[in-house]
DNA sequence: CGCGCGATTGAGTAATTTCAAATCTAGTGG
DNA sequence: CCACTAGATTTGAAATTACTCAATCGCGCG
């Protein structure tokens, strides 16, 4: 037995799928591992997977003209990652997706995803729902970045997933809430006194 | 016969429905009409609705705690609008929507959707889609604002809707691409000189 | 156990904002 | 239909947030 019950038992949680169900919609998903540092996603190359992570951290990021890396998700286990506008329209991907530590994820890809949701109506209210999830995740990150302060979006990562911090390295994290990683410093230190 | 057509032609783009679909889809939209300067959507209530606009134009921001507005969306004819994060998990809204023109608009609530999902694959499908369409395009909306320029952003605004330009006021415009009104009215400055 | 990456610290800097005032424009009531 | 006024845009100077550059420090991994 494989180590398919993990996507399962995430798919149960939005919609119920019988025995035979999860057996088919396991199949069509094939587990795959990726060292450290090991780059998932690449910029110009079509994002053809998306990746369900059973173990393991991964970055998405994008890198600007001057260099400078931005971050747009990171995901730990039990999350999903893909570049998103990418996989959706089968178009050239803006981001790098990169493995922070040792992975083990499950990836499905874009042709086998249609025929899931073809065959099934409730394989199609599963990806629906994911796809709602995250187009409202990005809202509320969006909105973040625009209206929050360095400190505030600290503040509020530090609360939201305070996990997070001991698996992603400083400057990561500084690029995921929109500031330098010596500003991020700076930040804390401040904080520390206090 | 009322001015249902617009929808079914938009959703027909993405799935084909037959003329009994088309009729049962567009039953559960009710048409409405606000007046520039209405409110369509208030923070701290439920946003109940999700709106396709027939004819118009509205504007979706956030306040920040200082009293700045930042634009999240703005939408004209034939786009969606809605406080997607609020109506997905049917929570409080963080958004103001308001009609910079006068309006005529469908909108169904969230319950007749959760309806006309279950009731068939290809309703599911579509809203599907939509949500990737959303969740796609707000990833490419907060890469663009956390890696271009002032400049460059106003730039890529003015390449990809043109037509946005006339429809709403050049302070809206400045939010929206986040920035002060006055920092965008250097930048046209700037422009019109060279 | 040392090398190199990541984190910290400080000084100077740049992009954009804030504040303030003048000018232009469009909608409304008389 | 014009005059008025509130709202929208422009302009310039000062201020601020966060960045860049540079140097140092610390510590985890090979």
């Amino acid at each position: 037995m494989t180590n398919l019950n993990p996507i399962i038992e995430y798919v149960n949680k939005f919609v119920h799928l019988t025995d035979k169900e999860a057996e088919v919609f396991s199949a069509y998903f094939k587990q795959a591992k990726f060292k450290k540092r090991q780059f998932i996603i690449q910029p110009n190359f079509v994002d053809k997977y998306k990746y369900f992570i059973l173990k393991g951290a991964v970055r998405a990021y994008v890198v600007d003209d001057e260099g400078i890396e931005h971050t747009v998700q990171l995901a730990i286990d039990e999350w999903w990652i893909s570049d998103y506008n990418s996989y959706v329209y089968q178009q050239p991907a803006s981001m790098f997706v990169m493995a922070i530590e040792d992975c083990d994820v499950l990836q499905i890809n874009f042709e086998d995803e249609q025929h899931l949701k073809a065959m099934n109506h409730k394989f199609e209210t599963f990806f629906r729902i994911m796809a709602e999830k995250g187009a409202a995740f990005m809202q509320r990150r969006f909105i973040s970045a625009i209206t929050d302060s360095a400190e505030e979006r600290y503040d509020l990562f530090m609360e939201k997933y305070p996990q997070m911090l001991n698996r992603f390295p400083q400057y990561v994290i500084a690029s995921y809430l929109g500031m330098t990683t010596q500003f991020l410093s700076k930040i804390r230190n401040q904080k520390a006194k206090s």
